[in-house]
RNA sequence: UCCUCUGUAGCUCAGUCGGUAGAGCGGGUGGCUGUUAACCACUAGGUCGGCGGUUCGAGCCCGUCCGGAGGAGCCA
């Protein structure tokens, strides 16, 4: 059994052979003695066409009949064909039918819309695009894990499951076993969490940041790369409610480093995905996004952009008069400053550092001006905001006055202290969204089309 | 959550001034000896998102609910 992969790689190695393959009817064709099938069989992006003639093949008219998505084993002898428009094709002599596919089946031989595709999610991987789609998913992953390892990162699972709101990155999904119709009160009738399983209240994980830092402190170089929930009501097409986030945090370093190491890593994930998905990435760049490759050899071989916040406002007051909303120090970016940044000052990724200290989180390391703190977002054309990250405050004293200057416990915070008490050191790391790099990497739009299957608000089918 | 758009055949869509439903693709049947989203002929296929209202008459107008998309906020 060959994979439709091997034949494309090394043809040569295979005509005039006999040989066997595998896979589902993406398109047939037939005329009264013969006729024309192509087969995908997951291994590769592109199709390989058999021909199947009356002659050769006992079952001609049983597999004529055969519908788009059944699936087939085929022996035959590969043929080049240098006038055609694939470069080869395999004749059968022999096609066994392993599985018949319905003739309702919803997949045409043309274009469908993303939004119809959604709602065959569990079709949709046997299209060309979310075929490319996957692929480069898979492949995007393993280069996010080599990157680390081969600098001697290690990875670190960190709890899904977690306490309270420790995190302190927005709205967070609980986790009960209690009987939602039959809720357990104390005397003043808030829910008694200490009947519910783990005893205290429970949510899915916003982020691995703080176990992280744990991590570090004895690793020095760890990264995470798992599952994140957010709760949060948003309607766009580049939230969802479960999405992959990579966090590295890194010891002994500040913010350059941490930029640097950003850099480092999207370079490398573009780098990695163009050489070993050539295929994918035409497709995309043919069907999706025209500008895509341009854009993603013109990165790998250009220096990111720094902008200070404050230099960030001060440049778009001056263009305020484009904007629906006004540019004030003091005021988060609103998107449509961070796009005119990126795509019209910049046009090529931009970090924007240096926040003022009361729109950023409380862990993030305050700076000498004593307004603002080391934060750094990092922005992209297309996408908007694909990490965020900042050193962290090591400094106890500060974290201390930081947390009850956010309303938080320091109780809660009890191990986070720790770890500063305990020989803490200077230290920072960022989370990359997964899934807006695969939307960077392939030109799709929505968040949506780059998730197996999407959960996101009033969306959690199949 | 707010704003805007949208919902007609399995899919993509058209449907004029309010007058009783259309095309292409897909499906079925037949034809065709080199196709590439093959081609040709015939054919089946509809609770026009739901409910209510206006009207002699509603796919079309009004109200309301539901779904989908885009934008905003929040963020990765």
């Amino acid at each position: 059994m060959e994979s439709i992969k091997r034949l494309f790689i090394d043809p040569s190695k295979f005509y005039n052979k006999n040989i066997e393959v595998s896979g589902w009817i993406r398109t047939i064709r037939d005329s009264k003695s013969f006729g024309f099938i192509e087969i995908n069989d997951g291994s590769f992006f592109k199709n390989l066409q058999i021909v199947a003639d009356e002659k050769d093949t006992s079952n001609y008219q049983e597999v004529l009949k055969l519908s788009i998505g059944s699936a087939i084993s085929v022996q035959g002898i590969l043929l080049e064909t240098p006038n055609a428009k694939q470069p080869f094709e395999l004749r059968a002599s022999s096609i066994t039918i392993e599985g018949y596919s319905a003739n309702d089946y919803p997949l045409q031989k043309k274009k469908h819309s993303f939004e119809f595709l959604r709602t065959i999610a569990h079709l949709r991987p046997r299209t060309n695009t979310f075929s490319a789609v996957f692929r480069i998913r898979s492949v995007a992953s393993y280069a996010i894990h080599k990157f680390f390892q081969d600098r001697g990162f290690v990875y670190v699972q960190t709890p899904i499951i977690t306490t309270s709101d420790c995190e302190g990155a927005g709205q967070m999904f609980r986790v009960t076993t209690l009987d939602l119709n039959n809720v357990p009160k104390n005397k003043n009738s808030t829910v008694d969490y200490s009947k519910d399983f783990f005893g205290k209240e429970t949510s899915l994980t916003v982020s691995g940041q703080l176990a992280g830092e744990a991590y570090a402190m004895a690793f020095k170089n760890i990264y995470t790369f798992g599952p994140t929930f957010r709760a949060e009501n948003s309607n766009t097409a580049r939230h969802a409610a479960e999405f992959w986030m990579i966090e590295p945090e890194i010891a002994f370093a500040d913010l350059n480093d941490d930029m640097a190491l950003a850099e480092d890593m999207i370079k490398y994930i573009i780098n990695y995905v163009l050489e070993n998905c050539p295929e994918e990435m035409k497709f995309f760049n043919d069907f999706i996004d025209n500008s895509v490759l341009d854009r993603l050899n013109n990165i790998v071989s250009s220096k990111f952009g720094v902008i200070t916040y404050t230099e960030a406002v001060d440049l778009l007051k001056k263009e305020s008069a484009t904007f629906e909303y006004p540019v004030e120090w003091g005021i988060d970016l609103q998107t449509e400053h961070e796009k005119y940044l990126t795509e019209k000052i910049f046009k090529k990724p931009l970090f924007v550092i240096n926040y003022p200290k009361e729109i950023k989180a409380f862990y993030m390391r305050q700076n000498d001006d004593g307004k603002t703190v080391a934060a750094m977002d990092l922005l992209v054309p297309g996408v908007g905001e694909i990490i965020g990250g900042s050193q962290r405050e090591e400094r106890i004293d500060i974290l201390e006055k930081k947390l009850s200057d956010f309303d938080l416990k320091k109780e809660d915070y009890w191990w986070y202290l720790d770890l500063r008490k305990y020989g803490g050191v200077k230290h920072c790391g960022f989370g990359l969204g997964f899934e807006r790099m695969i939307m960077y990497l392939t030109g799709m739009t929505n968040i949506r089309d780059v998730i197996s299957f999407p959960r996101t608000t009033k969306q959690a089918d199949f």
